[in-house]
DNA sequence: CCTCCGCTAGATCGATCGATCTAGCGGAGC
DNA sequence: GCTCCGCTAGATCGATCGATCTAGCGGAGG
């Protein structure tokens, strides 16, 4: 692993720093995100990182399919960032999981409805077919679920109640994105927001 | 179109008609389903329809987008009769949207977590790069909310209030579902169902 | 019986796929 | 200054991609 050095700018909008395998990971989070594994092409990520076959097959030797698992672990560790700034804007637990809600949407709105849930279209497409990704995959959602668990349970559900609430809120924060996304307009999220504020609520 | 002829069984579980333009269609609906527009190719489709390339330039002269489009709306009017029976299923409309979760878990379970939303997988992979399939995706996203917010409209709720909940309800079965195909479980879709019978009774 | 045409059959095209390979750069350690 | 090796550069591989093409089947109409 080499020491941090200084970051440009590229098409995917993200900063990328002179490590090259950071760089690969980076941008093929960014292309999994956005059009799915199989629309993702090996050619496409290394121009992208700007990087050649010679460094992708020597950090991954497995090839794309490691080089995706690597860059979904990525993209689910921002994602979980998120998710811990929305849940912890509030003590209000409700409140918590409703700016998760906005900060996806405002997150959706500013990159041109591209940059949500970093595993959706990949996991979609991939189940039955990938082991390696349809487990990195889960292994994200899972821990989603358990962030979101937690939150409730300390803002006084019981933690099996906390549990299962927590499964449906990322199910409609999820679902949420995929129709705001296809559809261009935050609405789905902006009411998924207040419907799981009301759910949360009830649940007490 | 062809007059109605015997149907056989192929690989994909669906019952095929001699009609080689619908054949086409259904066997790219299903394939659609289960690993998106990408992970399909031209070749997969034309071995599991039975047809070649000539029959599909034929009734498809724009090839693959074109046949994906009809394919979608295919799938998508399916699914709304999946959802068309579970609405209908309780004169209460919250029983309804749980039956309607509860129907599609079925399905996932009985299919091994592949027969779902028909266009999920594809729409999130293709968004932004397609825009017929894009907007077709769309169509299909608003004429099942559409269905819902028609049956909570009848069972109480007003207007406005039934459209608001009704895209909540399409959110939630949708992100339940990636749950539940993702982790081979439908825990997601039965924990939805119940906590959507909550929220709509909660919005009375 | 012959013609016509909707439809199907399948070879073939150039482009691009993921993957492999050899060659060579360039900093660290002696 | 020299060697060594982690890393990068990019040509090239066979396979497969979506698409186009000509050829020909076979039922309907005369």
């Amino acid at each position: 692993m080499n020491p941090a050095v200084p970051t440009k700018r590229t098409p995917t909008g993200r900063a990328e720093p002179g490590d090259t395998r950071t760089r690969l990971v980076m941008a093929t989070a960014t292309l999994l995100q956005r059009q799915g594994y199989e629309g993702t092409s090996i050619k496409q990520i290394l121009k992208e990182a700007a990087a050649t076959y010679g460094s992708l097959y020597h950090h991954f030797p497995q090839g794309k399919e490691e080089l995706a698992a690597e860059a979904l672990r990525f993209g689910a560790a921002e994602f979980t960032e998120l998710l811990r700034q929305g849940l912890s804007s509030s003590d209000d637990p409700a409140e918590g999981v409703a700016n998760c809600a906005h900060l996806m949407a405002d997150s959706l709105r500013d990159s041109d409805w591209t940059d949500g849930c970093p595993v959706a279209a990949t996991a979609l497409e991939i189940i039955g077919r990938s082991p390696l990704i349809q487990r990195t995959s889960d292994e994200a959602l899972r821990e989603w679920r358990g962030l979101i668990a937690d939150t409730l349970h300390r803002g006084g559900h019981s933690e099996v109640h906390a549990a299962a609430l927590a499964c449906t809120v990322l199910s409609a924060l999820e679902g949420a994105e995929l129709l705001s996304r296809v559809s261009s307009d935050d609405a789905p999220l902006r009411l998924a927001a207040e419907h799981l504020a009301v759910l949360t609520r009830a649940g007490l």
